[in-house]
DNA sequence: TTATATATTGAGACCCATTATCAATATCAA
DNA sequence: TTGATATTGATAATGGGTCTCAATATATAA
């Protein structure tokens, strides 16, 4: 198996996860599993970076020319609620980008005993990706420690 | 002299930085001084935190009510570019940041080009602050770091 | 001071991304 | 199959932000 088919299989399989998350989001909802819907998932996944509702419609139109520009709004919304997707808004145009699988987690570190604590804050997460948008950065990862006593050593 | 006076005393001085910043930049790229601009700077400066330029016309009207929409939008354009003023796009309405004049240990790094960018985010330490709180830790510095493409490599 | 070149202003028209409306249609559980 | 209701697409409406332009203010030189 190659890098490139690696890659691919990987794609597909993340396509799958992410398909699936959606329908169940979407069942945990009473919402309605919908062919525009999966088009536009599916659709969207193929598509790499900062995607815009423009791009997206020239993408789906040969597929399916009947999809309504106020369908392909909602359903984006609903990939974000999904946890799906992430929206931007640095330039002028919206933009909605594949959230990453991949979560992190950040440590709080005890100077004194060395006693690690994982945690994860989205607000945190949240402020990070402002930083990144206000720089016209993509974030990849990120590492963060909280150094200092802990509620042993502090006494 | 007492505290509240120091900070008062800094307020004005920080407020005449950048008022002289600003008539700088104007002065250097052959742009006018004019009584709009700088009362624009002066009420922008006595808000805190995002201000859209709703608020701003709300407070500035008092002031002066003939002062038009316009004129707040190209100057808080001007600030920006003098490197006074921030623009958020976070929600459906930009907002505009004042920018601390003392930038500290934070950074965005590429991981391509090894460009760092410094930035603090105020709400970041917040909740930092809070997840220290939650685990009943001493919180006494941190390190953090966002890594991932710069606006150039990125392309 | 006065004249001159030109930058700036405010009003309102305009643009265009996004949202709201609504009747027709599709989904899904019973 | 049926019925309740979620969804859709077309289109109107909204609203932030920009553009245009004639009138005015500013800076500079004489």
């Amino acid at each position: 198996m190659q890098s490139n088919d690696y890659e691919n299989c990987f794609q597909i399989i993340n396509m799958n996860n992410e398909l699936d998350i959606f329908v169940d989001y979407l069942k945990q909802h009473n919402l309605r599993c919908t062919p525009q819907r999966n088009l536009i998932l599916k659709i969207f996944l193929e598509m790499e970076g900062h995607v815009t509702v423009e791009d997206l419609h020239k993408k789906i139109r040969p597929e399916d020319p009947t999809i309504g520009i106020a369908t392909l709004y909602r359903t984006m919304k609903l990939l974000i609620d999904a946890g799906l997707v992430e929206m931007h808004n640095f330039n002028d145009k919206t933009t909605y980008e594949r959230l990453y699988m991949v979560k992190h987690h950040d440590h709080l570190i005890c100077q004194i005993c060395n006693k690690t604590v994982e945690f994860e804050h989205p607000l945190i997460e949240k402020y990070q990706q402002e930083v990144c948008d206000q720089h016209e950065f993509d974030l990849k990862s990120h590492r963060m420690e909280l150094i200092g006593f802990c509620n042993e050593c502090k006494k």
